[in-house]
DNA sequence: GTTAGCACTCGAAGAGCAAGAGTGCTAACA
DNA sequence: TGTTAGCACTCTTGCTCTTCGAGTGCTAAC
């Protein structure tokens, strides 16, 4: 048996249907839909089988609906990145109502536009700052804190800024420390994290005096790499608008899972060559978010710089809708962040 | 009626007891009990019902146990305050290795601390960075980012760091940026961030040629003062937890507070001459939380400078146990943060 | 003042039943 | 050969009824 031009149209319509109302559906559903010319349940009946015995459709038990499977999403979706979708105007303009673009800080951008997309879809939004594939050292400042602290700056290739306090115990004046990052600026520029590691060592040999102050350094450069504000979550409660996780045992598990930073990393983690990543259920790789379903994607700013927009929500999502709004958001984004990055 | 001293402890083992199990408790559980010098369940029957015509315990239906009252609560709580409840070794323990006294950040310090609170007490806890009641200016110095952007640090007094993203237009060198910030900390050092705004703007006069870079300054001082990320949420799920928000809608209304920033801010702000804060379902202002309790606490950075850790839960928190928790992590907290902070 | 005893109340849990949604199959139809 | 009407069958859902048990309040005895 083949899948044939009918029963596409038949199981679309299921998905559509299921995705909106979450309950099983059943063959004269779909017969009183228009879209579908007038065939009778009879025939869909038959259809729905033939779509179950192709693995599209579940039945939960004999006398209810069908539901869709994964199959039947990853069909569905693979159809919908086919076609363009783009965004109604009433949805862009509610998502640029939502988006505040006088933030400054790239961290209030990202939180803003995560709050926006959960907002405007009603799902759970994760967006991660940009990071460079290789970032490389534009210039490095310490800025006096107090007599023992000052606060590393180091400004990179994309604009991007990693600051940390370092400590340090001699007692040295805003002048010293100007020197030094002078010092640092030129020993530095040009070279990538990982060439810094190993130049910071070299330059502690030379600069015996500082040796304090680039240990300091080195440690912060090491331990700098993952931010912490680098990803970050809105909506979390949009999650307990749908009937998937209104036992409080599995929006528990989904919940913990947008609560610890490595499997939040590994969820968002796409597919970087695709614009759009869709995984559906087990796809997420991770036991908690087998019922769920997780549509990222890439933003990029320049060629090197790339960071994730994403919606976490139940397998039956709308991705219809969650695809435009994010490939909006992904390029109001890049823009704003590129904007306010380097000029080439 | 009065309360004499043998209803007050029979209260308490209701309480105990209903915190333990959300069940609405019963006289025989109450007289099973040992500390209560055996007294038979008729007997507890009668206190009990004095206890509720006192409004300190409600009944869900004749034939159910009682459950205890906001003015149970209150009380409850009183006593705890009154005592001395040192944190049990294991728990101190279990705190001191999930919070990361590694971290140099003050939001990494902030967002470790709510997540061995959370951790520990299995509820959710909430921290505020630590804020100065007059915060005064120490230093001030624009790092160049790219040709039309700097980032300003500003050094306060208690060694807290402000910085935002400047724009500006014309093209400044590393030095001119250096010789303005030499300016700017001269003029304003010693200042609080109110003085800083008229005094900004009486610079401007003064510096014509640097206008663009002391309106960029301004604009920033004027929209940092409450910063983004300073109020940090940790363990979210683990209000899933208690079956009095197994109702998704329920859930949804408190998770949805803990999103809301002014909200957030709104529920700790706790008196501030005042060790501990508790408020309890209704006390807590918001219709949302009506059915949660909110404990908080200052913690104190020298006189100035306040921060908050608090936690929320259900009405029926194990107080007794948060309390201690909070007591010592705020002691840490502040500690640890001194030290990262300016030395005396 | 305390307690044993007892009648009474009320919710929770389970059994039984009817209604309804949906299926699968068969036979007739175009 | 594909489509459809019809019908028996299956399961869930929602309802009522009943039972069970926990818990109370009251009374009378200790």
């Amino acid at each position: 048996m083949q899948m044939d031009e009918r029963k596409t149209r038949i199981l679309m319509a299921i998905i559509d249907d299921y995705i909106m109302t979450a309950m099983p559906v059943g063959s004269r559903t779909i017969s009183k839909r228009h879209e579908i010319g007038g065939l009778s349940s009879a025939t869909i009946r038959n259809e729905m089988s033939d779509l179950e015995e192709l693995g599209y459709l579940d039945q939960p038990h004999t006398s209810a609906g069908r539901i869709p499977s994964v199959k039947a999403y990853r069909l569905y979706v693979e159809n919908l990145l086919q076609g363009q979708n783009p965004l109604p105007a009433d949805e862009a303009r509610r998502l640029r109502v939502h988006f505040d673009r006088r933030a400054r800080q790239v961290e209030d951008v990202i939180a803003s536009a995560a709050q926006a997309i959960s907002d405007v879809t009603r799902y759970t939004a994760v967006v991660t700052t940009p990071r460079a594939q290789s970032v490389r050292v534009r210039r490095v400042q310490l800025v006096p804190v107090t007599e023992n602290a000052a606060l590393l700056v180091m400004v990179t290739d994309t604009g991007i800024i990693k600051d940390a306090l370092i400590h340090v115990d001699g007692q040295l004046t805003a002048d010293h420390l100007h020197e030094i990052s002078k010092m640092l600026t030129e020993q530095l520029a040009g070279l990538t994290m990982e060439e810094v590691r190993g130049k910071l060592a070299e330059i502690g040999e030379a600069f015996e005096a500082h040796r304090q102050v680039l240990r300091g350094v080195l440690e912060a450069v090491e331990q700098s790499s993952p931010g912490a504000k680098d990803i970050v979550v809105g909506g979390r409660s949009n999650l307990l608008h749908y009937p998937e996780y209104s036992d409080a045992e599995k929006a528990r598990a989904v919940l913990g899972v947008l609560e610890t930073r490595d499997k939040l990393l590994r969820l968002m983690q796409a597919a970087p060559k695709m614009a759009f990543t869709i995984r559906i259920g087990d796809e997420t790789g991770m036991p908690e978010t087998s019922e769920c379903s997780i549509v990222s994607m890439t933003y990029r700013i320049g060629d090197e710089t790339t960071g994730t927009i994403g919606v976490i929500g139940p397998t039956r999502m709308q991705y219809a809708r969650v695809i435009p709004v994010l490939d909006y958001m992904g390029k109001a984004l890049a823009e704003l962040l590129r904007d306010a990055g380097p000029q080439p």
